[in-house]
RNA sequence: GGGCGGUUAGCUCAGUUGGUUAGAGCGCAUGCUUGACAUGCAUGAGGUCGUAGGUUCAAAUCCUAUACCGCCCA
C-alpha cells in the first residue's frame, strides 16, 4: 500500500486505491497465492508540522521557535499517536483486508534506521552533494521543496517594458519582465547573436536601475527574438533560464530575497520591503526616472507550491540534492527490458520521458519534523562528517566541535524506500528475503514520479532487484462534471458520507466498476445508487436460493435430467467464468466486474430464477436438482463477487452454507465448505468442452420467443393479469417448446391449460394475431383486439427490414466476403441468412393470410 | 514548445487481439402491490460511434490529417 498521509482523512482518491488494492489482495488471496499487503502511513514533513504548530498556537500561544527543537517533535509524536491513525482506521471501515499486524510508519525506528542507510550509502557513492543552488523556496514555510512539489498556473499577470540604461551612452536596451522587483538582482543583459539593433553594444555594461551597478551586455542565442522586446535581463539568483545562462557566462549570482520574500540588503533601498510592494515601489520610482516604457497584460505561468498554494520563489540556497542521473538509468532499463510492466502501458512513455530529462532532487526541507540528515560541520575543519552511527568528533581533525545539519530529509525520500524498509531492509530478514522483490505496485497515476519512480530507482540501488515488477495505475476520481474535486469549489465528496448512506459494498462496486485502468472517472451519486441496489437484488436472489433448499427433496430418486433452462445457467456460468478469469489475468478487473454484474442480474436473476421457482415448485427430483443448480451458481457468483462487495457476499454465502450444511442432500461445492468467503477458492475456468452451447443457442430461442409475446401483450394494452391463450406453430422447435411449455406459460403469462404447442397447425386460427420467431409462428387469438389494418402495417414493416437483412447478406455473401474471410464467419453469416429467410417467408405467408 | 488521453443514446460511461443494423446505468414514456426484491418487474422511445481521408472482404475498433475538451512535462 502506497503510504497515506499521516495527517490526511480519507478521501475519495484513498478510497479508490484501498478499493483496487483490497480487490486485488482478496482475489490473489482466492487463488492461494501467498499474499502480503503492508498498510502504513508516511510522516508528511510539511503537512503534520504546520498542523501541529497551528495546534500549539491555537491552544498555548506558542510559536515552534518557542519551545525549541526538541520539545516541539516530542508534541509531534503526541499528536501523531493521537490523530495520526485516522486515516487506517477509515481504511479499515472500506474493508482494506491488509495485514494490519505490520503497519508501519516512515519515522519508526526500522524505516528511519533504512533511511539513514540508504542515505550513507549515497553519499559514500558521491550520489549526495551538498552545495549552493538555485532551488524552489516556499517563503511561507521558510523551506526548500522539490520540482515536483511545484504546480504551474496560468495567471494574469504583467509584462513590463522599460529601458534598460547602457553605461556611458544615450543609447538603451528595451527589455519586458514579468516581475520587476528582480532587477533588483539583474547580473547581464542578454541580446541575441544576430541581433543587428545591439551588435554594437555587446562587451558594453549596462546600468541596474536605481541602483546604478554596471552589469554586462551578452550575446546568447537562448534570446527569444520574438518575446517582448527581443531582449533579456538576466537574473541568475532568481529564474532557472537566467541561471542556465549565468553558469554559460560565468555570471555573478545576487540573491536579492530574504527567505520571508522581503528584500534583502542587496535591494538597496528597498531593503526589507515585500516583494509585491518592492515591485510596485520600483516601477514607480523608474517611472519618476522615465525608465519605463509601457505595461501589457500577460498570462504568465506563476509557480504555487503545491501544498498550500503560495507562490514559490525561484532562489540561491544552499541545500543536500541526489545525483539522479546515475540512479535514472537503471530504472530506465528495468522497465525497457520488461523486468517491470507498467499497466496502462501509456504510461510507459511518461515514466520514460521523465527519466530521461530528470534533474538532480533537492532532499533537504527546513523542518524539524523528519528524518534528520545524518551530517555533521566541523566547526573547525569545515569537513562533513556523514556516518550510520552518530559521531563525537570530527573524522577528519578530530575535532569534538561538531554540529548536526538542522535539515531534514524530504519526505518521500523515505517513502522511496518503502517496498523493502517495510520489510525489515537493510536486515535481511525472513520477510525481506520471502517477500521481496515484490509483485504489484498499485496507486494513482499522479503519482508515478513521487514514489513509483522513485521507488524502482531506489530499489534498483539498495537491493539490486526492482521492487515489484508490475505497476498498476489507476484514474483519478472528479466530479460528475468531469471537475477535480477540490474545496475551493466545493464539490468533494465524502467518502464517509457514502459510506453511510450507500453502504461499503455499493461504494466499492461503484469505484471498481466505474472505470477502465488509467482513465479518470465522474463519480455520480446515480451511479452508486444503482449499486446498492445491486448488492440489495443479491440478498434478495440470495434469500429466494436459500428458500429453495430448504424447500428442496433429502435426495434425489434417480438420475434427474436437467432442463433447457438448467443446463443453459450452467453454459452461461461457465462461459462467464472463463471470461471474468480472462479479464482479472489482463488486469481488467471493472469490465469483469461489470459481467457478472451483467450475468447475475440480467441473466440469473431475470430469468433462471423465475424459471427455477417453477421447477421448485414440482418437487422431487426436479426439485434437487434445481435446487443444487442455484447453490452452484450463486456460490459461483459470490465467489467471484467477493473481491468487489465483500461484505454482503460474506454474509450470504455463511447463511447459504449454513443451509446447504443442514439440508440432508448436502448440497455445495466439491470437497469442503471452506472456513469463510474470504479464504475460500477462486472459481477456476472450466474447459470449453464443458459450455453447452446449443443450451444457449436453444434457451436464446425461448427467451426471445417470450419476449416478442411480452411485447405484443405490451403493445395491445392486456392486462398483465390476463392469462391469453396461444397456439403455436413450431415446426422442428416442437420437442423444444413443449419441454418449456411450463415457463412460456409462467412467463409469458399465457394460459397454460390452452397452449397449444404443434409442429404444424392443422388450421390457423381465426382473428388471431400471427407472431414469427426465426422459424417459430405464433399465434395470439386476442378476441375483439385484432385490427387487420394495423397488423398489416406490423408486419409489412417488420418484413421490409428483414428483407433489407436478407438483401444485405446475399450481397455480402455474393461478394468477396465469402471467398476472403474465414470460413467460421462465412458460415456464421449463412446461418443467420437462411433462419432470416425463413422468418421473411413466414411473415408475408401472414400478411396474405390477413389480406384476404 | 514536447507528450498523452478523451470525443459512442438526453446524462455518466463500457465496448483489448477489426467480424457485420452498437451495450449498461441513470433519466424519459407506458403498464404492473405476480408469495426473493417497488432498492422491484415488464415493455418502449432514443445513437450518421467528433470531422475528412486511407488500409481491409469487413472499421466504433487499425493508420493519417483535422477540430474541440482535458491532463502531464518543459
Amino acid at each position: 500500500m502506497p503510504p497515506p498521509n499521516v495527517t490526511g482523512e480519507l478521501h475519495l482518491g484513498h478510497a479508490i486505491t484501498l478499493a483496487v488494492e483490497d480487490l486485488m489482495i482478496r482475489h490473489s488471496r482466492m487463488k492461494g497465492v501467498p499474499t502480503l499487503w503492508v498498510p502504513g502511513s508516511d510522516h508528511a514533513g510539511i503537512a503534520t508540522q504546520l498542523q501541529v504548530e497551528m495546534h500549539i498556537l491555537r491552544t498555548e500561544e506558542v510559536t515552534r521557535e518557542e519551545i525549541g527543537r526538541e520539545e516541539f517533535i516530542r508534541r509531534t509524536w503526541d499528536w501523531k499517536e493521537k490523530y495520526g491513525g485516522i486515516i487506517t482506521k477509515q481504511g479499515r471501515r472500506l474493508g482494506a483486508s491488509c495485514d494490519w499486524d505490520r503497519e508501519r510508519f516512515t519515522l519508526d525506528n526500522g524505516l528511519s534506521r533504512a533511511v539513514r542507510e540508504a542515505f550513507v550509502r549515497l553519499y559514500e557513492r558521491g550520489l549526495i552533494y551538498r552545495g549552493s543552488y538555485l532551488v524552489n523556496w516556499s517563503p511561507g514555510l521558510r523551506t526548500a521543496v522539490s520540482n515536483l512539489e511545484v504546480e504551474y498556473h496560468e495567471e494574469e499577470g504583467k509584462l513590463y517594458y522599460f529601458n534598460y540604461p547602457v553605461e556611458g551612452s544615450d543609447e538603451s536596451i528595451p527589455v519586458a519582465t514579468t516581475r520587476p522587483e528582480t532587477i533588483l538582482g539583474d547580473t547581464a543583459v542578454a541580446v541575441h547573436p544576430e541581433d543587428d539593433r545591439f551588435k554594437h553594444l555587446v562587451g558594453m555594461n549596462c546600468l541596474v536601475p536605481m541602483l546604478n551597478r554596471p552589469i554586462p551586455i551578452i550575446e546568447d542565442s537562448y534570446v527569444d527574438l520574438e518575446f517582448g522586446t527581443g531582449a533579456l535581463k538576466i537574473t541568475p539568483g532568481h529564474d532557472q533560464a537566467d541561471y542556465d545562462i549565468g553558469q554559460r557566462h560565468d555570471l555573478e549570482i545576487i540573491n536579492v530575497l530574504n527567505p520571508d520574500a522581503t528584500m534583502n540588503a542587496h535591494a538597496g533601498p528597498y531593503e526589507g520591503l515585500d516583494r509585491y510592494e518592492c515591485r510596485d515601489r520600483l516601477w514607480q520610482d523608474m517611472k519618476d526616472t522615465e525608465l519605463t516604457i509601457k505595461t501589457e497584460p500577460y498570462l504568465m505561468q506563476v509557480p504555487r507550491s503545491q501544498r498550500g498554494g503560495e507562490a514559490i520563489e525561484p532562489m540561491i540556497s544552499t541545500q543536500w540534492f541526489v545525483k539522479m542521473k546515475p540512479l535514472a538509468e537503471p530504472a530506465l532499463d528495468a522497465v525497457r527490458d520488461g523486468k517491470i510492466e507498467i499497466i496502462p502501458e501509456r504510461f510507459t512513455s511518461v515514466y520514460f520521458n521523465w527519466l530521461e530529462n530528470i534533474r538532480d532532487w533537492c532532499i533537504s526541507r527546513q523542518l524539524w519534523w523528519g528524518h534528520r540528515i545524518p551530517a555533521w560541520h566541523c566547526g573547525d575543519c569545515d569537513h562533513i562528517t556523514v556516518l550510520r552511527q552518530d559521531p563525537d568528533r570530527c573524522e577528519k581533525c578530530g575535532s569534538e566541535n561538531i554540529e548536526q545539519d538542522p535539515d531534514v530529509l524530504d519526505t518521500w525520500f523515505s517513502s522511496g524506500l518503502w517496498p523493502f524498509s517495510t520489510l525489515g531492509w537493510p536486515e535481511q530478514t525472513p520477510d525481506f528475503e520471502f517477500f521481496y522483490p515484490t509483485t504489484m505496485m498499485e496507486t494513482g497515476y499522479d503519482i508515478l514520479f513521487f514514489w513509483v519512480a522513485r521507488m524502482i530507482m531506489m530499489g534498483l540501488e539498495f537491493t539490486g532487484e526492482v521492487p515489484f515488477s508490475l505497476v498498476y495505475l489507476h484514474g483519478l476520481i472528479r466530479d460528475s462534471n468531469g471537475r477535480k474535486m477540490s474545496k475551493s469549489l466545493g464539490n468533494v465528496i465524502d467518502p464517509l458520507v457514502l459510506l453511510e448512506e450507500y453502504g461499503t459494498d455499493a461504494l466499492r462496486f461503484t469505484l471498481l466498476t466505474g472505470s477502465t485502468p488509467g482513465k479518470d472517472m465522474n463519480f455520480s451519486l446515480e451511479r452508486i445508487e444503482s449499486n446498492r441496489n445491486f448488492a440489495n437484488k443479491l440478498w434478495n436472489a440470495g434469500r429466494l436460493v436459500l428458500g429453495s433448499v430448504n424447500q428442496a427433496p433429502s435426495k434425489a430418486e434417480a438420475d434427474s435430467q436437467p432442463t433447457l433452462a438448467d443446463r443453459w445457467v450452467l453454459a452461461r456460468l461457465y462461459q462467464l467464468m472463463g471470461e471474468v478469469n480472462r479479464l482479472f489475468d489482463t488486469y481488467q478487473y471493472g469490465e469483469a466486474g461489470r459481467q457478472i454484474y451483467e450475468f447475475f442480474w440480467g441473466e440469473f436473476a431475470d430469468w433462471y430464477l423465475e424459471i427455477a421457482k417453477l421447477q421448485v415448485d414440482q418437487g422431487g427430483d426436479q426439485a434437487w436438482l434445481t435446487a443444487k443448480i442455484l447453490v452452484e451458481v450463486l456460490d459461483t457468483c459470490l465467489r467471484m463477487l467477493h473481491p468487489y462487495i465483500p461484505f454482503v457476499t460474506e454474509e450470504l454465502w455463511r447463511h447459504l452454507k449454513m443451509a446447504c450444511k443442514s439440508h440432508p442432500a448436502g448440497f455445495g461445492p466439491e470437497g469442503e465448505w471452506e472456513e469463510s468467503l474470504i479464504v475460500a477458492s477462486w472459481p477456476e475456468t472450466d474447459p470449453e468442452a464443458l459450455i453447452d452451447r446449443s443450451a444457449i443457442a436453444e434457451f436464446t430461442l425461448i427467451m426471445d420467443l417470450i419476449r416478442a409475446m411480452r411485447n405484443l401483450r405490451s403493445e395491445k394494452d392486456v392486462s398483465p393479469g390476463r392469462k391469453i391463450i396461444v397456439k403455436i406453430q413450431a415446426g422442428e422447435h416442437r420437442a423444444l417448446l413443449e419441454s418449456m411449455r411450463d415457463a412460456l406459460s409462467r412467463l409469458a403469462q399465457l394460459n397454460p391449460d390452452e397452449l397449444v404447442i404443434a409442429e404444424k397447425l392443422e388450421e390457423l386460427p381465426e382473428g388471431a394475431i400471427p407472431l414469427v420467431v426465426g422459424s417459430i409462428e405464433a399465434y395470439l387469438p386476442l378476441a375483439g383486439m385484432l385490427d387487420i389494418e394495423a397488423e398489416i402495417d406490423r408486419i409489412t414493416k417488420e418484413l421490409d427490414s428483414v428483407t433489407a437483412q436478407v438483401e444485405r447478406l446475399e450481397n455480402l455473401l455474393a461478394g468477396p466476403f465469402a471467398t476472403r474471410a474465414p470460413e467460421e464467419v462465412v458460415a456464421k453469416e449463412k446461418t443467420k441468412l437462411e433462419a432470416l429467410k425463413e422468418t421473411a417467408n413466414l411473415l408475408s405467408l401472414q400478411r396474405d393470410a390477413l389480406s384476404n
